[in-house]
DNA sequence: TTGCTCCTCACGTCACGTGAGGTGGC
DNA sequence: TTGCTCCTCACGTCACGTGAGGTGGC
């Protein structure tokens, strides 16, 4: 049978020695025979099996989802890899966001001189320089997302803030009209 | 004068105490006073770098950058923020790439069952298969890059790579034709 | 005195890279 | 015997999070 030492099978692939040992020591490639010297040697199925790994891998998939998905039967995968694009999406978003930020800090710094900061914290020292404190800020929030749900999103986004941030605001303010304004953090 | 402590000061700014307590130590925002007990407190021109700080790390610029930036003149900061848009821009792209892989995938699941595997590696074990050692490989490249620079790179990015690494290749391609054909690792 | 906040280590995360120090195989 | 490859620790990376164990301030 054919199998490969552990530096041939990373040359195989445009992998370094030591993502491959690496791979064995969390139990994503175990090497199908050891040598009585100690020596890995891979086999053809493990070819195969790092064929997909590397394939997976592309997709900047978590090494723990690639394991759980050649894990899984055939059917259940679709599950985490829709995750994961609906996480590229928004990753995708939020680095779009900070093109904007970085391109309007650069003209910026052509006409002016300090990096522009009309964001989040300038909003929120306004706000509170105005008289409105935590609580205030927090029905305030509560009132946007009731009111005008796709407007309260687009202007948390307009100040720069990422998918994630911006979703959970928008939950805590649907839960916090409910239950009256009980605030524990700065937002 | 004013100061806040340190949990204060986070909560002003939706930080936890640890990240405040690590920029500390690494130099990022080391507080201007010191009570006689240890305590940590911030003035406010310690609260205006923050700000300035946090505005830049919403762009994602490592905290290292940040530092840098910082520390320089106003007029040199150009440079660092020009090359993190760049930056930014091909993440963008590669996500993208990712984005189609994985939609791929989905399709491929639902009509046959094994993720599919037309991609780098597939195509070398290809040319191998056919007879092309490394040499050979190199040599295509150098060509592919020399008469159809345009097209290489689309090819590349086809199978599946960064933009990272489609740079890279291409700029190995072209040395690889003057230099004549010394391989050195599995491309 | 009771809570709350503060302090300083020190270890964990993720996917490896980089030695150090030593052995096997042609 | 000489190189080359292999082996196993162990520590570093980046930006923190999470305790543990102890002290200050109202």
């Amino acid at each position: 049978m054919k199998t490969h030492t552990i530096s041939k099978l990373g040359r195989m692939f445009g992998l370094s020695r030591s993502t491959l040992l690496y791979y064995d020591r969390i139990g994503l490639l175990t090497p199908s025979v050891r040598t009585e010297s100690g020596y890995r040697l891979y086999t053809e199925d493990d070819v195969e099996r790092l064929q997909r790994i590397c394939s997976l891998r592309r997709t900047s998939l978590s090494l723990n989802d690639i394991g759980s998905i050649l894990a899984s039967e055939t059917h259940a995968r679709g599950g985490v890899v829709e995750k994961r694009l609906q996480e590229i999406g928004s990753e995708i978003s939020d680095l779009k966001a900070k093109q904007e930020l970085l391109g309007r800090m650069l003209k910026g710094m052509a006409s002016y001189e300090a990096p522009v900061n009309v964001d989040k914290q300038m909003w929120v020292e306004m706000l509170r320089t105005a008289g409105m404190d935590e609580q205030g800020i927090t029905l305030w929030h509560a009132e946007f997302e009731h009111r005008a749900p796709e407007a309260h999103r687009d202007f948390l986004l307009s100040l720069g803030m990422g998918e994630k941030e911006v979703d959970l605001i928008r939950q805590w303010s649907r839960k916090n009209r409910t239950a009256g304004g009980t605030a524990q953090n700065g937002r």
